[in-house]
DNA sequence: ATTTCTATAATTGGCGGACCATTAAGGAAT
DNA sequence: ATTCCTTAATGGTCCGCCAATTATAGAAAT
């Protein structure tokens, strides 16, 4: 920002780039390029350590910082070693709940972004679910009924905002949506939370039936109203539990 | 889910867990209750490997997934040492972009998910932006025309989409649409890119007007149109690149 | 011949110590 | 007051070792 006039002098880039940044990018470059894909299996540490001429500490803190990012997984034993994951998005979601924490996040933030995302879904979802995801809403809202315990409940609520995620057939909106649950699962607390619960359930079956009939208005304002509950209580219950 | 009838065993919690996962919890615990904030600089390491009881490669390991998670920067030298960083999104990105990169995700996802992401973006925009931001809006656009190379362009580009994400005052849109930005920017290349980024310019002194007029519908509509065009092009040239 | 147990080897997980490179701070020389 | 050198603190890297875990092959029992 500063002297756009100066003739952008540019040394910098000197950067010490350490071992094991280089390593875990040359790995990312070939799972970019297709090289290496889910399920392989990465050569035992000690093979690869001296493959990049380095020490088995830095190669091991490399295939650490991959398995933090989801990349690979660790196996231990004979046959051990280290395997490229299949795609799971935990990561972002643990990446997302870091970012919160770290403090830059308000929860007002939060629960407009899930209204405005739940929007979409519903659109989407009205205009694509089949019925095998209709019915599969519909059993998990029945499972709710039944179950017992507050954190069950909850567990089902988390499900089937996944399941209605599926629905859209688009596995960004699942990620954002998963992402924005874990977070908001942090607020959810408080004594009159589980006699809300209940009064929940009812407008899942509501949406199902609005889904089943493509009204898309009438669900977007279900899914609207169910929120705009839910977040009343979560605003209400943190505020009592605010630190600032 | 086998025999339910059973008294739930539960003799599950041997789980050996590694020594790297138990200090990344207890930090992240430390952070999440606020006993550590950014800023804060933690003990050296050899300290921290005495006080948890680990030797100091197993630290180490834990403080360079803190740093990959983008929680902490492990800084040289004397009064170096890890300090807690202020949030920044990158991370979330980057998991993002892996996830696309193991191969789950396909290019229509995206285009459409950025879509309806950009939607909701216009309409809170049209609310909530202040004439600085737009001013800043039109400053970027202004600037786009003047730079020379595709490259420098479309980094203007990317910046535009940023500020009106944070003229929602929300920044998870912010954050959800770097995502999307950083892993779409692979996508963009082709002999006629170019000449699509200068017709691409005038939509977005277009888009700044519907906004200052506080016109959300036009401004959504030149926003899809806009979009439109770019993910023509994109689908256009990955087409020719693909690998399937 | 089949099953079961056991020993072995391969592999990651973890430990401890040593040395190097970089950085900040303070003192010495100018 | 400025510059240069020394020193200490700290992360980065390397090496060697042992422990824990697991697949596999071979031995033993049926």
């Amino acid at each position: 920002m500063a002297s756009s006039s100066s003739p952008k002098p540019s040394f910098a880039p000197i950067k010490t780039r350490r071992a094991f940044e280089v390593i875990c990018e040359q790995i990312r470059e070939q799972l970019a390029a297709g090289t290496l894909k889910a399920g392989d299996k990465l050569p035992a540490e000690r093979e690869l350590a001296v493959e990049f001429q380095v020490s088995r500490s830095a190669l091991r803190e490399a295939l650490r910082s991959l398995e933090v990012a989801g990349i690979i997984r660790n196996v231990k034993g004979a046959k051990g070693g280290a395997f490229v994951q299949t795609a799971e998005p935990d990561r972002i979601v643990q990446a997302m709940q870091d970012y919160v924490h770290l403090g830059d996040i308000s929860l007002g933030e939060l629960t407009e972004a899930r209204l405005a995302l739940q929007d979409i879904i519903v659109r989407l979802a009205c205009a694509r679910a089949t019925e095998t995801d209709l019915a599969e809403l519909e059993a998990i809202a029945e499972r709710t009924k039944r179950e017992t315990s507050v954190e069950a409940r909850y567990a089902c609520a988390v499900e089937y905002y996944a399941v209605l995620a599926r629905a859209t057939k688009n596995r960004i909106f699942g990620i954002f949506v998963d992402s924005l649950s874990a977070i908001l699962h942090e607020f959810v607390r408080g004594p009159d939370y589980e006699t809300l619960q209940q009064s929940l359930i009812e407008s899942r079956f509501k949406l199902v039936r609005h889904l089943r009939a493509k009204d898309e208005e009438a669900a977007v304002a279900e899914m609207r109203k169910h929120l705009e509950r839910v977040h009343r209580h979560v605003r209400k219950n943190s505020k009592a539990a605010a630190k600032g």
